[in-house]
RNA sequence: GCGCCCGUAGCUCAACUGGAUAGAGCAACGGCCUUCUAAGCCGUAGGUUGUGAGUUCGAGCCUCGCCGGGCGCGCCA
């Protein structure tokens, strides 16, 4: 007899289907938990999935599975409602079974397997390391974060990585604001650029530098700005004026500005992140691709495959055969190649790693890049299919009611770190995942950061606090927690007691459900009900009452949900305080 | 213009992947602190799920057409 009550039930089922319908024995059962609490504990709806292909009325159908039905010790009573549902009441003792497991199993319990120990790889954030991350990033991170601890819970090995774009054109921006933010510093008066990086983590850089080096990478006005054409006229091509003639006058020093830049702010996204909960097992870096060659091998197998053409002096990429709206170039008419053409180098190593399962959340932004990245990967024989992208909608930050900018460019930002030590790290993480990661975010700062009920994560520390509270009386009375798991679950039968023990029972189902759809605010909303159920029977029932049986019966009930509470809130990042 | 995503209570969002009378929180109104934390609980009110059709035992969810919003359509990343 199975453990778990769910398929308990399918195996009762199954078996009246097998004399009921043989032909139709293997029709997968599915189980629901009715929202009503009149439906009973659980629901099935196989007779109404069974009338079609067997023309019978679905409730004579559900009839005849309930007359074969054999007898279970933990089922109460089976009736037959609707349309033909088979509702399923268990009896209290199946229900508050749940107490010592959940004491039995600790931070344990919700673990699940059906990810199969399968390797699967979350890349996130993956932010240009050309400054702070703002609180757009953030929610890449929140959620990445969640996601991949939760896939972890629910039996898959997960790698969390970083893909670092320090090859591109962004860096070199970067490398070159910061110098001209040096030169700045010796009052060599170069025009600032509009679309270089204007920070003040520049001017922090520019600096650094000048302390540990003194005047070395110092040049003269002229040299900076020869030949480059006016900014109003071609702002980009002035920029990169400014970037090859830096190259020239720096020669090998180029690259240690440019490294410099790199790791700061490599360094601070990385500081920032750790300190939000969000770790990387990888940090994988962009340049290493062409370093290794692997971006021209990508384009050499491509070609060889007859994907590619020549147009314009540059190399198309055929993706139209894939399904894709245009062409794309992968080698520029200058030989550079393109951030796609690294793209495609990044996961065919991805895939070359072995990963069962390959899953980038991406800025919804990039929607339309995703049937080119598939498209190559088909293209150089891959299965793609392993790869999955989420979708992550925009942040947008409401102070007052007002939106406020992000643009990195322009300096005028919320930066993640602001934003965390504004509304702190908990009701940060907790807000980012509370909503479908494909659905729009609006950031309330002013309720995110009020210490009031106004607060949703608020409400779900104050129950596991309540409990802790409740405990260390009890413990302080005399109680040992270690009795709690021997405690006598019978003399649980309140409602509101049989509910709590019910949710907690739902807890696995839960994490299956939000692994299998990369839905982390799926826990947050099972958290915030387990949280109501708990304080609605916290107010209508004493705990510390005077008989010493029922009341060790209801701590234990009590721990419990701090167990889960624990242990959900573990996944999403968010800490569980013992007082509040 | 073409493609993708979205539209659910006054506001912010759920809805077990097609199931029963569409649910929470906030805001509004009315109650509950001499007893384990009132950051809490109990109750009332709030809806033609943008709209019109279609598919079937059954639609917020699937199909098509409109209306409204977001994003994308670079030899940028």
């Amino acid at each position: 007899m199975s453990q778990d009550i769910k398929a308990h039930l399918a195996e009762l089922l199954q078996a009246a289907l097998k004399s009921v319908a043989p032909d139709h024995a293997d029709t997968p059962i599915a189980l629901e938990r009715p929202k009503q609490e009149s439906h009973g504990d659980f629901a099935a709806n196989v007779a109404m999935q069974l009338a079609r292909a067997l023309k019978k009325n679905p409730r004579e159908i559900a009839q005849q599975l309930v007359n074969e039905l054999p007898a279970s010790p933990r089922v109460e009573k089976v009736d037959i409602a609707g349309a033909g549902f088979i509702n399923f009441t268990l009896k209290a003792d199946a229900k508050t079974a749940v107490v010592a497991t959940v004491l039995g199993q600790g931070s344990a319990y919700g673990r699940s397997s059906v990810g199969g120990k399968q390797k699967v790889q979350v890349e996130f954030v993956s932010a240009n390391p050309t400054g702070p991350l703002h609180v757009g990033h953030g929610r890449g991170a929140a959620y990445g974060a969640s996601l991949s601890s939760l896939l972890a819970f629910a039996g898959w090995d997960v790698t969390r990585e970083y893909y670092v774009n320090d090859a591109g054109r962004q860096m070199d921006i970067l490398a070159v604001s910061t110098w001209l933010r040096y030169l700045d510093l010796f009052d060599v008066k170069v025009p600032f650029p509009p679309n270089g990086y204007q920070g003040d983590y520049v001017r922090d850089m520019a600096k650094q530098v000048k302390d540990a080096h003194g005047n070395k990478y110092l040049r003269g006005a002229a040299e900076v700005v020869a030949g480059a054409p006016d900014v109003e006229a071609d702002k980009e091509g002035h920029l990169d004026a400014l970037i090859a003639n830096a190259k020239n006058l720096l020669g090998q020093d180029w690259s240690y500005i440019h490294q410099h830049a790199l790791s700061e702010q490599l360094a601070d996204g990385k500081d920032d992140l750790e300190e939000f909960g969000v770790h990387f097992d990888v940090w994988f870096s962009e340049k290493s691709l062409f370093d290794t060659g692997l971006v021209a091998k990508c384009v050499e197998r491509l070609e060889k495959g007859g994907h590619l053409y020549v147009q314009d002096g540059a190399k198309w990429f055929r993706s139209t055969a894939f399904g894709d709206e245009k062409d794309r170039v992968v080698q520029r008419e200058n030989g550079l190649f393109t951030y796609f053409a690294s793209d495609i180098a990044y996961h065919l190593n991805k895939f070359d790693r072995g990963f069962d399962k390959v899953i980038n959340i991406w800025g919804a932004d990039h929607h339309g890049y995703i049937p080119r990245v598939k498209g190559a990967l088909k293209a150089l024989d891959q299965d793609e299919a392993k790869l999955q992208v989420a979708l992550v909608q925009f942040a947008v930050l409401y102070r007052n009611g007002e939106k406020a900018a992000m643009s990195t460019r322009s300096g005028e930002f919320v930066t993640l770190r602001q934003l965390r030590g504004e509304v702190g790290n908990d009701a940060c993480r907790f807000f980012y995942v509370l909503r479908k990661s494909d659905q729009h975010l609006d950031f309330d700062l002013d309720l995110a950061k009020s210490q009031t009920n106004e607060n949703p994560v608020y409400y779900i520390q104050y129950a596991h606090a309540r409990v802790c509270s409740v405990l260390k009386q009890w413990s302080e009375a005399g109680g040992d927690e270690a009795e709690l798991a021997a405690a006598d679950l019978s003399l649980l039968a309140h409602p509101r007691e049989l509910a709590v023990a019910a949710r907690l029972a739902a807890f696995p189902e839960v994490i299956d459900s939000a692994a299998a759809d990369l839905a982390p605010h799926q826990v947050a909303f099972y958290l915030k009900d387990l949280a109501a159920d708990f304080h609605s029977y916290y107010n209508a029932e004493r705990m510390l009452v005077e008989d010493a049986a029922l009341a060790r019966s209801r701590v234990a009930l009590a721990a419990a949900v701090r167990q889960v509470i624990h242990n959900g809130m573990t996944l999403l990042g968010v800490s569980c305080p013992a007082s509040m």
